[in-house]
DNA sequence: TCCTTATTGCGACTGGTTTCCATTACCAAC
DNA sequence: GTTGGTAATGGAAACCAGTCGCAATAAGGA
């Protein structure tokens, strides 16, 4: 029952810990930004998590979240999203298996793919390397069927 | 002797041919920012940039910069360097063959490689999907050889 | 319950980037 | 070469995300 079902209360208790260890408090602002991280399956920046949390009804500020979401990085809760286009967005850790995206020119759709053979060729570059992979992100942009056979119908645009 | 060897010269042409498409003109700032960005070698900041023009004796203006580099982005001569840590950099293109990067999480050294079976298993992906790429990155967070040789030394630490 | 000290909110502040607008400079047409 | 329409520019002001200082608040161990 305190399985991995409940990745909230997982990462309640795993922050309430690693506050602990260094000595600070477990506050109301802080369970509702855990809470919040985890009920959510998406990327989100600092503003989506504010205004999310003043829909719940929670009063912290922005001052707050800014001082506490480095903590949640350092906790291995939740971390950065790398790559350019993804700049101030966060995705948190547990339960949010990897995933990398085609991203299309057009109308802006995100798709999500995994891929082991991908997963295969980087290992191996890794290795010629000797480097120590942790994590990766790859997005791919394009154009999605839908726009292109939207495209097609009217080649003569653009 | 008009080969591919002079790339600031074929980036001018280039950027001229870009700039009469869309009814911009080639300035005295735009020829400036040109040149530099292609005799040097590495990625750079726009204060990087600045501070090289006004070295060399250009009065332009910051402002200037600001407004042409995406000009440049969009000409596709440069691209702003992906990956969270070099936020506001630059890298010329030209002569810069596609790559993806190792980038170590300690000393945050970036390693660039490029290797044909990454490339098949992402066209296969797109072709599943429908997909028709046109440009991707790649890149892989973890510990270079360098500095797993360290720690291995201390292997307590973390 | 008390008391120490971390946490918070607010407003001021910062550094990087963008916008405004008056002036300058391209460059195509004469 | 001169002219005229319009893009480009510089400098200052505005903007904005993120940070800091400080006084008030609230965890949570004693």
């Amino acid at each position: 029952m305190n399985s991995k079902k409940n990745a909230p209360a997982d990462a309640l208790d795993t922050f309430a810990r690693f506050l602990q260890d260094r000595g600070l408090r477990m506050t109301r602002d802080r369970r509702a930004i855990i809470r919040q991280v985890f009920e959510v399956h998406a990327h989100f920046t600092m503003d989506d998590l504010f205004i999310a949390l003043r829909l719940k009804g929670e009063r912290l500020s922005k001052t707050t979240l800014y001082r506490n979401l480095p903590l949640l990085v350092e906790s291995g809760l939740i971390r950065r999203v790398p790559g350019e286009s993804s700049d101030g967005r966060f995705e948190h850790v547990l339960g949010h298996p990897h995933h990398d995206h085609l991203i299309c020119l057009e109308c802006g759709r995100e798709i999500e793919f995994s891929c082991t053979d991908l997963e295969t060729a980087q290992d191996n570059i890794c290795r010629r390397y000797g480097f120590h992979p942790v994590w990766h992100r790859l997005g791919i942009w394009g154009y999605c069927r839908r726009c292109r056979a939207r495209r097609s119908v009217k080649p003569k645009e653009r």
